[in-house]
DNA sequence: CGGTATCCCCTAGGATACTG
DNA sequence: CAGTATCCTAGGGGATACCG
């Protein structure tokens, strides 16, 4: 670990950043932790079947727990209410309740979370565009092996 | 479904794209069909605890197993090898053997895969640099109700 | 060196039922 | 309507041992 080796994969002479101007600072910040590395942190916070769905059914406007369920039809009530605490924990969006009968729960991007969903747009708009190249990648690889042993 | 009210939620009146020219393009594009959404795939191949470690990893150069393996120390050479498997079968990177003794397999991006890195530097930036207001909003959190069953 | 094979645990997440 | 509570299972992922 703490050797200082690990930096010098493949960075610039002459510079005082170990790597290229890159998301790789985040990654291999200072001593390489995995349990402390922040873009990790963030990555496993968003990395599951739910959460950027949900962010994305919220990006336009707030919106109340029954119309975000219909946005994203196939996450369960259970998934639903927990990744919608996890996303108010973490401090992406709020949570106001009108305590009417029946009772009302509005959810609502944070700037911190409208700043998230910025940085996802790229991604989504590149996967978008890549579905193709990476679906004839898997007919290739698995065409070429017999099995289909990934899912 | 297919009734065509999804892509209601906040669509501009009066044109042909029902939702905003961004990332929700891709997520909600013509039927909302959760199985084929591109960009729900690509985000599930990317969505594990080392698929992005190891990219970052073989961003600068060509690298060896080994080589990998200490870049990402608390990998398992299990999970390192499925990992690789993979992102060779998405067409991510390549993987090159050298029948030597002992053997030496050589893993590399694709241009694919190089184009797919970039997308995620923005975010990994973000990461790096909203940590704190995560972490902090996890604080306040945490306080403000009494337990932590989230890890 | 770069893998497989095996065992085993743990958690994400679905289904269902109940509640204020 | 917007949740809890409970039960249950698939599979992600670690540890270890073996192999060409």
């Amino acid at each position: 670990m703490g050797d200082g080796t690990i930096s010098r994969l493949s960075s610039p002479e002459g510079t005082d950043r170990a790597w290229p101007d890159d998301y790789l600072d985040g990654i291999y910040r200072g001593e390489y932790d995995p349990e402390i590395c922040p873009v990790r942190h963030v990555l496993k916070g968003i990395a599951d079947k739910w959460t950027i769905l949900i962010l994305a059914g919220l990006k336009a406007d707030r919106q109340r727990f029954s119309q975000i369920k219909r946005l994203v039809p196939d996450v369960s009530q259970r998934m639903l209410t927990q990744t919608l605490r996890k996303l108010e924990r973490d401090g992406y969006v709020t949570r106001e309740v009108t305590p009417s009968i029946p009772p009302r729960v509005d959810y609502e991007l944070t700037d911190l979370g409208r700043s998230l969903v910025a940085q996802l747009a790229p991604l989504a708009r590149w996967a978008d565009e890549h579905r193709d190249m990476v679906g004839h990648a898997r007919t290739r690889y698995d065409q070429a092996n017999g099995h289909s042993d990934f899912g």
